[in-house]
DNA sequence: CTGAAAGCGCTTACAG
DNA sequence: CTGAAAGCGCTTACAG
């Protein structure tokens, strides 16, 4: 249990008999001697030798140090993209650091440059975001991945939202729905904007008649639940809901349960990313799929080729999207309705 | 966007005209004349000068770096636990480096080692885990959190598990059930061991006769999802299914509804953890709930406290559980049957 | 190929 | 209270 002091270089150069400076060539990858190399690995094999990252880094240019930040690490949908930037970041050796909203914008941008990191995958960015652009003035390379900021200095990848909003708009208009409501994500997040604008753009341009309602779910479950409830116990509540994820659409479903409500009998319900949850016999949402683990990689191996060449120019990347139909859509018409 | 080179003390001691050593105390809070630290946090402030990490790693005996290791993230039981966690290392002014299963034990040691992290919160430990003894045995600091091994040289929390066991025993012999299975968690699992023992000493104190299968689950959906639909499918199919973890009662429910089988009709469910989906209106899972985030909260305080004194006796804490009513129970009897 | 040396940015005794 | 100096464990030119 006492606390064994690590070897140092110095140590493992000492018993070798070479220099420290060959250890760290061998360790390192720079040209020794086959003989040499063969003694000094040996006796690194002998103290499990692991290098001090701390020297390391304090050295070298770099610190191998990937900032990650998760606004809420609670939504499923986020621990799928941790996992795959980690992924990523562990085949290249590189090591995370996890930024969640438990520490302020403010401390946040402090860890990071305290930590020295030399790259952060974003992946809440809101427009104005209090920590992607302060970091990114630091000087700190910054991928924005999943949402999205225009004009922002770093490279982006995110899902076709707004083809996921049109094809959302489609299928209820194709049902015959003609009351319609949407339960809105963050305001200032960049997904809610597009899957909200290609929704209404296709509404206006197939049926402008349609009255649509929208209200704030800030991609909250308890919010958008209280939200549902109350638009289901209005006097003309909607046949049809438009959740711009998943977690709402969760919420609004369990909601429409709470009101005595009928799934799709009388309320239709779609969401937007696919959590594992929504396929699950008990809830079978309908929704659009978006390709989260290679989201999470791209934008993670846009990260690494930015740190690779700094000067290259921004690549903003777009991967399409997929309506999955399942068992919370159905027909409309007046006479369904009870 | 160029990278801005960050400051050091030793150009802030320059520009105060002080030595490098006084901006470290004032940093550290060592004693220096008001005007004097007066001028230093000036000249701090108008550079928003962050004390680069590694360098004061290298050089204290702590690094200030706490692993958290879990296995599997996407359970949507662990993020919770990490926020736990995090909340209270943020508190404290320490940092968190996280350990999930994209690594091997042997590269997680390996990492664990190179951080020269100060100690290690463990979740997810088994019977003979190859990374928590080995992270143990050279000398760093470990709690076990949620999963506990018997010896093991380390604080420990759980949940009272046996009590958990027993509790949903005495529910669904209440209810009358006499033909039930157990699926089962992870074999090296502490808490699938508690839970499984409690259970079956409470069935073979009250209702010897009662006949009880157990199947492997693995604390897996996918797993699990099988092993019950194969249950189900059997002529002879259990009136009632205790799983050791609400994943799996998940799978449960949904394999149980892909076989046509009523819930809490013609089968009763219960769980373990109480996760946020079981509340659904969709779920409404009867399961025990264990105070996760008391119990990461006290895991993480008692590495603080075991960092503060190293020889202190070692704790093991057993946290109250409770069993949570709700809808996929019903009583049984033989002529309910079909 | 290999060693001696400088230096990364801090903290911490040690003098004064 | 404050400064000069040593040293943490590495990487990286620089000589030889």
């Amino acid at each position: 249990m006492a606390r064994r002091p690590s070897v140092s270089s110095v140590q493992i150069a000492r018993e070798a008999g070479v220099a420290q400076s060959t250890v760290s060539r061998v360790l390192n990858g720079g040209s020794v001697a086959p003989q040499t190399r063969r003694r000094v690995l040996e006796v690194l094999a002998k103290h499990d030798f692991q290098p001090n990252l701390a020297a390391r880094s304090l050295v070298a240019a770099r610190t191998g140090l990937v900032g990650v930040v998760i606004r809420d690490l609670t939504n499923p949908f986020y621990p799928i993209m941790v996992r795959a930037v980690e992924r990523v970041l562990h085949e290249e050796g590189l090591r995370l650091l996890l930024l969640s909203d438990v520490a302020t914008a403010q401390e946040s941008l402090a860890m990071l440059r305290r930590e020295r990191v030399d790259g952060v995958v974003f992946t809440s960015a809101l427009r104005e975001d209090p920590l992607a652009w302060p970091v990114s003035e630091h000087g700190i390379p910054v991928v924005l991945c999943h949402r999205t900021i225009e004009g922002f200095p770093g490279d982006q990848v995110e899902a076709d939202n707004t083809t996921a909003g049109r094809l959302v708009a489609d299928h209820l208009l194709d049902l015959g729905h003609r009351r319609i409501a949407m339960v809105c994500g963050t305001e200032r997040a960049s997904t809610a904007e597009q899957r909200g604008a290609g929704f209404r753009a296709r509404l206006a341009e197939r049926a402008p008649q349609v009255d649509l309602v929208e209200v704030q779910g800030d991609y909250d479950y308890a919010t958008s639940y209280a939200a549902v409830r109350e638009l289901l116990a209005a006097p003309q509540p909607p046949s049809a809901l438009f959740c711009h994820n998943d977690v709402m659409a969760h919420a609004a479903l369990n909601a429409a349960a709470a009101e005595g409500v009928d799934v799709p009998g009388q309320l239709s319900v779609v969401g937007c990313d696919d959590a594992p949850a929504s396929a699950w016999e008990r809830i079978e949402l309908t929704t659009v799929r978006q390709p989260l683990s290679r989201i999470a990689e791209v934008a993670a191996r846009l990260l690494l080729e930015r740190l690779q060449d700094p000067e290259s120019p921004l690549s903003h990347e777009v991967l399409p999207v997929e309506l999955v139909l399942r068992a919370t859509t159905a027909p409309w018409s007046a006479d369904t309705a009870s």
